[in-house]
DNA sequence: AAAAAATAGTTGCCTTAACAATATTTGGGT
DNA sequence: ACCCAAATATTGTTAAGGCAACTATTTTTT
């Protein structure tokens, strides 16, 4: 995947993408929320949102009902490279899984879930 | 894996422990090797071998044929160790493999396998 | 209303990953 | 013997993860 970014010119690292990804259709959400949804911790979601800011994808806006929060939402270039990127990232699923079937799919999320809940 | 380690005062990163298990069946094996075994670049190598020579755990021995080289071996503290994170390494193993069924290792390597070598 | 606890986010430290660039050594071709 | 290419290992940079400590707010408890 990072490979297939870069060739494409997008200056993203995977983990921007999952994070870009994730505001997109969550527009408003709190860091707290995308860490949930990224299974990145606080810190971490400090810091690549601190770079998605610089590189002007995203902007943290103030919450009006709690000082504590930020509001997250994508710039116009953010939804752009969005755009530009998940062709990119679909296109490499779809290569990835070639030669695998539906039931594989199920088989795979099934295992990996198991692994999960047996680790926890 | 890495909490299981710690909760056991085995100080060593789930990565230390992965190039130490590849050591101790191959006493003798270069860096460069190593680093093909444990899917790790060369840079990636060098500092984790740098943290296992400081803790003790293992020893670079110069090649008689090539200056260039590394040979690797463990100390006997490093074989103490690497037998002591095993046990608790393959009870964790058992552990996450719960509910699940030889079948399913066979499906899982198989689909792994088909993704690398699609993405390759 | 004041104190305590919980929540949101940031910063610092340590470890690791990938990539690029570099120095040293070795081996092949001329 | 000499030059060039390949191989081996190291260092530097940027990004990320986990953990602990910290500030500022909000909520709960007393």
């Amino acid at each position: 995947m990072q490979k297939n970014l870069t060739d494409a010119q997008i200056d993203l690292t995977v983990d921007q993408w999952v994070v870009l990804d994730h505001i997109m259709p969550n527009a408003g959400i709190s860091q707290n929320e995308l860490g949930a949804l990224t299974c990145k911790d606080a810190p971490t979601i400090t810091r690549i949102l601190d770079i998605l800011v610089k590189k002007e994808l995203i902007v943290r806006k103030m919450s009006a009902t709690d000082r504590r929060k930020f509001i997250l939402e994508l710039t116009p270039s953010g939804k752009d490279l969005h755009k530009k990127a998940f062709a990119i990232i679909a296109n490499g699923r779809k290569k990835s899984w070639e030669n695998l079937s539906d039931k594989d799919y199920e088989d795979l999320v099934r295992i990996m879930d198991t692994i999960y809940a047996n680790v926890d």
